[in-house]
DNA sequence: CTATTGACGACAT
DNA sequence: CATGTCGCCAATA
């Protein structure tokens, strides 16, 4: 009795989740920010990807995750899903874009 | 294996 | 600030 979820992509996209993880409500992170940390700088596309391919939403908070120019990039739930749950973390967004965009990134 | 797509980034205009 | 182009990586057909 395996109750193991089967995973349909590689690792590099579990690598992914377990960093979206780890953010913290009320910030926000570049998908860039993420690929550099897992180890690929410039795969800022694959992430975003491996966000789409995110197994469980609640337990991956996937929204906290936005462009380097701080635009909001996408969401699978409907983007705006996503600005509703950044502004009741407390994150301000004005028409798909973070304000004090600065301000509420997190770093790792 | 090759081609296409996708929640991107940086730079040019 | 908005739009367009090229480059990047991984998954899927």
């Amino acid at each position: 009795m395996s109750n193991e979820k089967k995973i349909k992509t590689g690792e590099f996209n579990r690598k992914v989740w377990g960093v979206l993880k780890i953010i913290p409500a009320g910030r926000v992170v570049t998908y860039k920010a993420i690929a550099e940390f897992i180890g690929s700088p410039n795969a800022a596309r694959a992430v975003g990807n491996a966000c789409n391919l995110n197994p469980d939403a609640p337990k991956v908070p996937c929204h906290r995750v936005v462009k380097s120019d701080g635009s909001l990039g996408g969401y699978a739930y409907g983007l705006k899903k996503k600005i509703a749950l950044l502004m009741k973390e407390g994150v301000k967004v004005e028409k798909a874009r973070v304000k004090n965009f600065k301000k509420v990134i997190y770093r790792f």
